[in-house]
DNA sequence: TTGATTTACTTTAAGCTTAAAGCATTATCG
DNA sequence: CGATAATGCTTTAAGCTTAAAGTAAATCAA
């Protein structure tokens, strides 16, 4: 999950051309600081809506993917919009859907498609957790003045436009 | 796993006291893109160590972090190095070792421990997939310059040494 | 020494996650 | 129209992951 080694490296490139080793190495570098990162805010949120709320990150992530959706979602447009695969995604609506969390209904024109909306109750239960969210991760990131949170967004921005291109 | 939703937030803050919501808004927009980010990587590198070396991330981990000490780890070592729990290494480990990739061996002082290594056959195996590793992510991350690579590692120092603080 | 606590590890149950295969419906095109 | 392909979803098997409980060994303290 975190912390892939650098590991031993090609002593080579004696003369001709600029060594890849460098550009390698910083990269490499800079991937296991960021997800090193990732990996220890992503186990505090986890923790805290485990003990506060009794819940999980992935369904949190469907209900705030289904908050910003007033008329719904399809499943694939959960799995597109959550990157995660439809098999995942059918697990997870069923247990939300078990809470009461959820419901699922035949799409109106597709008779291969669902739709998942949010129950009163998921309003309910979500209104409370997305507060505390947002808190927390402003709590994990005050180390970052105002100054290099915006840098950091933006360097992150177009990491994120090289990694959408079909390339 | 990714992309949890911003939803609605307070419309408040009518005159006293500077309104908590900016930096909330920032660091959830911040920390939704670096997950982003940290998620596509990851996918992409979980697939090409399937396709091309039949393996998975979690293993090619515990192997970077063996290869980097020759002596061998504890169990509770590499628990520790990878972030991940106890139990879980358990698992990947007897995994490695059903492979022939890691050996494990009662710890001559702590008997309650056990040392894990890289056996011969790991060490072959491991020499292989690190430079493809480093290559992919090079190639991952060359949508930015070696300034902003730069300037994107030195940020994220920063966030880590503030997450690592026990505060 | 003895007893209590901590540490190292394993086991268990539950949930998350994926790839691959399969099913049903829709879309495409000849 | 009818065949083919693509899409939406579910199921399955395997592995990853965790928290919690349990076992054994080491440490600490009285």
């Amino acid at each position: 999950m975190a912390e892939a080694g650098l590991a031993s490296e090609t002593r080579d490139a004696p003369a001709l051309a600029a060594s890849p080793v460098p550009d390698d190495r910083l990269a490499t570098r800079l991937w296991l600081r960021m997800l090193a990162c990732t990996t220890r805010i992503e186990q505090d949120i986890r923790g805290r809506l485990r003990e506060e709320f009794s819940t999980t990150l992935p369904r949190f992530d469907v209900l705030a993917q289904l908050d910003r959706a007033p008329d719904g979602l399809t499943m694939s447009g959960l799995s597109a919009r959550l990157m995660v695969s439809a098999g995942n995604i059918t697990g997870l609506v069923a247990r939300l859907a078990d809470e009461g969390l959820v419901e699922r209904a035949p799409h109106p024109e597709d008779g291969r498609a669902q739709v998942v909306r949010m129950t009163a109750e998921g309003q309910r239960v979500f209104g409370q957790m997305t507060p505390a969210h947002a808190s927390w991760v402003a709590e994990l990131f005050e180390g970052l003045s105002d100054t290099e949170a915006q840098a950091l967004h933006k360097a992150l921005g177009r990491l994120k436009d090289h990694l959408e291109r079909p390339s």
